[in-house]
DNA sequence: TTGTAAGCGTTATCAC
DNA sequence: GTGATAACGCTTACAA
């Protein structure tokens, strides 16, 4: 308890103006009370430093005013990005976010939403990949890309129509022949649309694409071996890129231009996420950029049925494409 | 409260196992009972699901088990990792993060604050610049790079040695003339003992020395007129920059490229905190990289008594030099 | 309108 | 060693 003992409470404050415990309360959480006891009551609270105190009063109302936000880590900007805009997100609803890194690992994500349970919170908004999660269905949850079932919304950007943006994109610049690729924590997951809606749209346009589609755990040398493949003497035979991640996108272009190959003359990149360089704010490659105050917006509201007339169970929001430097402009 | 009602209580599962609401308790915080009362609370606790309510719980223990953690944004990825590290710290020592954003204002620092208070927090981690701010000299708090007097811990890394290092390291790679350059929130603040460490270091070398300490609201524009007024024809007439911040030093070293001049080969760079590319892992620039996890840990243990048998009022931690390719090799 | 008192789920102090 | 019972600080009927 902030280590304070002297932490004035209700009953001193009710002491000090010379009224009653209920008025107290009354006068602290705006229930009209006549004026002069409120001033009396504002003046002792304000002499006292008197600040409610959320846990009693959670204990009363079954309402904490806090949600848990369950993320992998916040090292990744996107997750950090993510984090404060749902911190902020919150606040401005005057909620409170407890912050549990669960480090991608299944019984980490267990061990956060125990936590969260224990402490009660109103509702969690969790980025976890573990299919097999056990979440009370009681729980006001929302997960943010992983859609568990049609009891749990989840927010999530358009990863298909982003898939189909890119190789549109692609497409509009002159590619021929389009690569997908991407290295990702599960093989199923609300992101994996990407592809598909790459497809979707390479197929409709009649462009012939090849992919490949692996487990992060396989590392970056399938990549790098379907490059030595594909680029002979600085010739590829492929000239334009899809990757499901910025990241991804980023370790590509490195890779083809080390090749001999140039980007984006030869061969025209596109990543996923909208990363941007912390120093110049520059995006890393030219990207489809998530939306990443509306997901944490939508989160949110998601928790609090008042807001949203009614829950949908999937939610995609609209990406937008933008230039860096790896695409013809 | 996670929007369950049916949410079993302590009474439950001792009507369950057929004991007192007090065995219950003491089965649940491992204090000694029979064996066989225990095996029935145990049952009839899993059996129902039991969670113990910490709200309820710090009522009457006065200690919630939750600090808070203040910092101005989660975007930048000095922060993300503060914040990352001081919830892995604090999750190994079975507490919880209370995350509050304040932008960097005044008034959010101080919005910040009550809110903990509110939340009855055991203890405050913040990253604040603002020197007025009013904090309960009662309250647990702890500051991370920023000093306010005796009577608060300030963790930070050793800023002066940075400073120091940064200088001593441009002077052996053969340096002749050095510059410095800041760009920062707050004139005063522990992170300007940089330049002093600097300014000794260029001293002691006899290494003449000029430097540039602006607030951040005065932009880009005077650091890029004093690269004009020093930069004729692609020479410098300065061979070694050491810039207070990573993202300063990296969008320096771009000005300077702009301007003709090569780096390192004309002009060594070296930034601080140790920034390193999302994707790839490695630095943007040379830099003096701070000993992030360590700082969180000293933070989160400078906040339990117990850990650290004498209180600081000012930890400096140790810092490094690392090789980002702006200086010679 | 204002005061009084019950009770939220837990821990801790007692008798038993 | 176990079972009642009184707090903890607050909200909320309900009584005055």
């Amino acid at each position: 308890m902030s280590g304070k003992q002297g932490n004035p409470t209700m009953k001193e404050v009710a002491a000090e103006a010379g009224v009653s415990l209920g008025t107290v309360s009354k006068v602290i959480n705006n229930i009209p009370v006549g004026e002069e006891y409120r001033k009396r009551v504002e003046e002792a609270a304000r002499k006292l430093g008197y600040q409610v105190n959320n846990y009693a009063r959670s204990l009363r109302t079954n309402r904490t005013n806090t949600i848990a936000l369950i993320l992998p880590n916040l090292n990744h900007p996107y997750f950090g990005a993510i984090a404060n805009a749902v911190a902020v997100a919150l606040n401005r609803r005057g909620y409170s976010m407890l912050t549990s890194i669960s480090n991608s690992d299944d019984q980490g994500e267990q061990r956060c939403l125990a936590l969260a349970m224990a402490h009660k919170v109103d509702g969690v908004i969790a980025m976890t990949y573990n299919p097999r999660l056990e979440v009370d269905p009681q729980l006001n949850f929302v997960t943010i890309d992983r859609f568990f079932n049609a009891g749990v919304p989840c927010v999530s950007c358009d990863n298909f129509g982003g898939g189909q943006m890119a190789a549109e994109k692609l497409i509009g610049l002159g590619c021929k022949r389009l690569m997908f690729m991407r290295s990702g924590t599960h093989i199923y997951g609300e992101p994996d649309k990407r592809i598909a809606g790459f497809e979707m749209a390479c197929k409709q346009h009649g462009i012939p694409y090849d992919t490949l589609n692996l487990h992060e755990s396989e590392g970056l040398a399938p990549f790098l071996a379907y490059l030595d493949a594909h680029i002979k003497e600085g010739k590829a035979d492929f000239d334009g890129l899809f990757c499901n991640t910025d990241k991804l996108a980023i370790m590509m272009v490195g890779a083809i231009r080390a090749r001999g190959c140039r980007v984006p003359e030869d061969v025209q990149v596109i990543g996923f996420d909208g990363i941007r360089d912390f120093a110049t704010g520059s995006y890393y490659c030219s990207t489809i950029v998530q939306p990443v105050e509306l997901i944490a917006e939508t989160a949110v509201s998601s928790l609090f049925p008042q807001d949203s007339s009614e829950i949908k169970p999937l939610i995609a929001l609209p990406v937008s494409y933008a230039f860096g430097g790896t695409t013809k402009a």
